[in-house]
DNA sequence: AAGTTATGATACATTATGTTCGATAAAATA
DNA sequence: TATTTTATCGAACATAATGTATCATAACTT
């Protein structure tokens, strides 16, 4: 098991970056902050981490393993009632991952898994064979995860004026968009 | 008219911020390697720029303008082959503003052009007066513009794999997927 | 040709960076 | 409990960037 010092010093400079994050916006943010605000000696902190970016990806792996071990479980599909009500719940810290003021290291992760799910999907749904046309399918994959994000972000910032429901459905209104064969295939690229 | 030494400086200050993004990407970059690059003093930099952003803004206003001006010619949609071509054939520049080694000064502000353009071109296809319909018809145009963005992103660090006619296409076939009222607006918001 | 102004060079105080070291306190282990 | 292991602190360090200020000079405008 894990020295109970170590944990007690990454759980404050976890806590200490988020809290900065709302004050100052994560960009700003220097290591200097962050172990000020922890109180935490400056080679403790390089004794954990390399910089900001991991200390925000290491010390919230709870919250970005909620999305990966729910498509794991064997669902095809993404549940985004679920992912939008579990933000919801956790609105402090989404708010620091996802406002105005969060950095992209969080963004950029839920980018990703969302897009590597989205093709994996449209490809159970289309029989794309062509090199050019299955690279086309990724760009929208990527672009649609991206607009989810996006919605996700306008969300958070704006307190949450609509429920997980309505924004999951306007996520999967997205996605369906792309599940049915379109003339743009046809399109010469 | 402005004094020639003026044009000189500020000239050579946004090709050494684009040079540099190039090589090590623009969040890296730091004022002092602009000025050592450019071989322009510390302090006639502060005469004319406050920080990066500024320098990145002004310095290439001709091409954030072709969206803008293109538009306000009175075409109320936009003519996205127009602006992928304008693109392609400024793909040096491209790939500094929207590459993976760009900022986001850029990328936020086209994303918000198209979301502004594509809020004005839903609202004369709906008849939408609800508030809080109206709010989310605003997320999804801004949803849509950044997965717009996202695809010309994808293109330009991809080194335009497609014509600029396919990647219009696509972008337009997202922009459609809206166009008509549709059953998320009687989902309870 | 005279007056105006942008520039370069230099200097400055401040702040952050990443690394190293030894003393100390806190933990694990026997 | 006694002993060993190890995480932390505090301090120091060289390096680098920041934003501001001043002044002589060169380049420009009129």
């Amino acid at each position: 098991m894990i020295d109970r010092r170590v944990q007690k010093t990454r759980k404050i400079l976890s806590q200490a970056l988020v809290s900065l994050i709302l004050e100052k916006g994560y960009d700003a943010i220097t290591i200097q902050d962050i172990i000020d605000r922890a109180n935490v000696g400056r080679s403790t902190f390089y004794a954990h981490f390399e910089n900001k970016d991991q200390l925000l990806l290491v010390g919230n792996e709870n919250f970005r393993h909620i999305l990966k071990s729910k498509v794991e479980d064997g669902e095809l599909a993404i549940d985004f009632e679920f992912f939008f009500q579990h933000v919801a719940e956790n609105y402090d810290l989404a708010l620091a991952f996802f406002g105005k003021k969060g950095g992209h290291v969080l963004i950029d992760f839920f980018r990703d898994i969302i897009a590597d799910l989205l093709m994996k999907h449209y490809k159970t749904k289309q029989q794309v064979s062509e090199k050019m046309q299955l690279k086309m399918l990724g760009y929208q994959a990527d672009a649609v995860a991206t607009s989810i994000i996006r919605l996700l972000t306008l969300w958070v910032e704006d307190r949450l004026p609509f429920s997980a429901k309505a924004m999951a459905d306007v996520s999967n209104k997205m996605i369906k968009q792309l599940e049915e064969e379109s003339p743009i295939f046809k399109v010469a690229l």
